[in-house]
DNA sequence: CTGAAAGCGCTTACAG
DNA sequence: CTGAAAGCGCTTACAG
């Protein structure tokens, strides 16, 4: 088995030292006076050796890999997986790779995944991160480790984020809901803890309010995340049980409303005739299946490319030692898709 | 800002050597014979400090990173990210991380990303790859990089995959179809100068042939994978025009049916109704979209635990320098789901 | 039962 | 214009 090529391989055949030939390689040669002609000589032989410096090495010297790490509930989810792609593509433009964990919203995997991630000397971390991972992320804080959540975040920590206005926008499209008639407007959401679904749920009931329209608890149907797709049959019948003249749906998740798609869909029940519809997020495919719904879309991706700007940003921050690290609290609006 | 505590600095606090502090973290104490009172102090020394160990030195050392790379066309597709997910989770139960990228069917993206992988030192490669990215694979095999690909493969390189029974599960679909009574049925495809599509136009063709239905190159409809939503509009217009008795449609990936749906939605086509559909792999949304299409559903679960299994299974060839590399070729059959 | 020392492949202050 | 040498934080043969 060959050996790769390294640095000393050139610096020998050449008769140079490390130190010239590092140079000559990392584009310090103009600055270091190298001769044009061992520039040369130092480049072809290079590229003749099939030179790849051991990113390894360099990393444990400069105390820098040029990798993030991003943790996700789940990178099987069309949104997270969209979000990825922003971020992998932002992050390659800056000259950054990417590794990914799913937390698969098990905070004692999302604190294994931290740990894995800081001990293989990712540079930051962006995480849309589950309720209870705080241990590890105030660790994170108070290391003053580059970190930015998206989508979710901690209002008690001082971590940067970047979160779409979950509660006007929801309150808009319950809002628009009501406007086009609806009286009984179930609210089907999930994960309630998180502050992301909180504000969402209070939209919802600002918008009632608003409307002079008193708020049912019977019609908030609360899915829980695991095994959802059984609940949530359970919790759509005990609706129609309860509130048989229900007249809209808000879902706060495009995962929700699909579901329950399926469910009308098995029951025989012509929702987009029957029901006014509203969601946060949405599919292409909607057009298909709920050509009316109405939906409040996130701005994908601005949310990617925020997340790298900001944690770029706090990595520079912690190189240049500027000692305080800085907050940057980002709110991006949805696009309202309303019809008629 | 304190820097991380290192072996040094346990072992200068306890009085020992970072010989024995390392040996204990590691879990050979006993191989090594340590004393149990050492190890007690040198555990909870490391504990009370916080350790973590820098995983870029040791791997600069024993010249592993347990972190594989997984080269995706696109992360954002359902069936990738699907994939994705898998091999997460077993590269996870092995104690791997994982670094990501997608290729966006770019040959030369695709090339960039495994130098770098190769640079940030990745034990091996998994990729779904793209047609042309031939030169950079083939050096991988003359270092005897480890290496699987999935999805595709090269039929003259001799890499180790995993793929599904393109042929027999296209001709299947395709003789189902024909047995609904179809004689006019369209081939929705896309790249197919990938040995996968390739296989998949085959195994449509030969079902023609055995039914005794004549190919109509008029009936097939290549998508290219660029600007596709575009692309497949003038595809079927076209095909309505030239074979207005068209009564069938297979898909080679469940892509080209989501589109055509939204076609056929867009254009007032009752699809349901008119024709008989086929297509690999599916999406639950089927259900309600096309709830009689007949589906060849990818194992996406074996796929994935055998991408992990055979690369780790080289990685480990390669560490005990057994000289040759195996090719492992597995061929993985879909699960057919044929509606009447 | 424990330690001194070399080495993994780079970078970089220092010296000339 | 170029080089010798130290160091990043580990692991591990070797020695005792």
């Amino acid at each position: 088995m060959k050996k790769r090529t390294s640095l000393k391989d050139i610096a020998e055949k050449l008769n140079l030292s490390k130190t010239t030939v590092s140079w000559v390689l990392n584009g310090q040669a103009e600055k270091k006076g190298i001769s044009k002609n061992t520039q040369e000589i130092v480049l072809n032989c290079a590229k003749e050796l099939h030179y790849q410096p051991n990113l390894i090495a360099r990393s444990l010297n400069i105390g820098q890999t040029k990798t993030i790490g991003l943790i996700l509930p789940s990178i099987s989810d069309f949104f997270y997986s969209s979000i990825a792609r922003e971020i992998e593509n932002q992050a390659n433009l800056h000259g950054y790779s990417l590794m990914i964990a799913s937390s698969e919203s098990d905070f004692n995997k999302e604190e294994l995944v931290i740990q894995m991630f800081k001990s293989k000397g990712v540079d930051g971390i962006i995480i849309a991160p589950t309720k209870r991972s705080k241990v590890e992320i105030e660790r994170l804080m108070l290391e003053k480790f580059p970190l930015v959540t998206f989508d979710r975040y901690f209002p008690e920590l001082e971590t940067s984020y970047i979160i779409i206005d979950n509660k006007e926008s929801s309150y808009k499209l319950t809002k628009h809901l009501v406007s086009r008639g609806c009286k009984n407007i179930a609210l089907i959401t999930t994960n309630s803890y998180l502050t992301t679904m909180g504000e969402r749920n209070e939209g919802y009931k600002q918008a009632l309010l608003d409307s002079g329209i008193k708020f049912n608890p019977t019609l908030v149907g609360n899915v829980e995340y695991e095994d959802y797709e059984t609940k949530i049959v359970k919790i759509l019948d005990n609706i129609f049980e309860k509130v048989p003249d229900v007249d809209g749906f808000f879902f706060t998740t495009h995962i929700l409303a699909l579901e329950a798609f399926l469910y009308f869909n098995n029951r025989g029940i012509d929702f987009n005739r029957q029901f006014q519809l509203a969601c946060i997020h949405g599919v292409s495919l909607f057009k298909i299946l709920a050509p009316k719904i109405n939906i409040a879309r996130m701005p994908v991706a601005d949310i990617g490319k925020n997340a790298i700007d900001i944690l770029l940003g706090e990595i520079r921050e912690k190189n240049e030692q500027s000692g305080e690290k800085g907050q940057y609290k980002v709110v991006l609006p949805c696009t309202l898709y309303l019809n008629n």
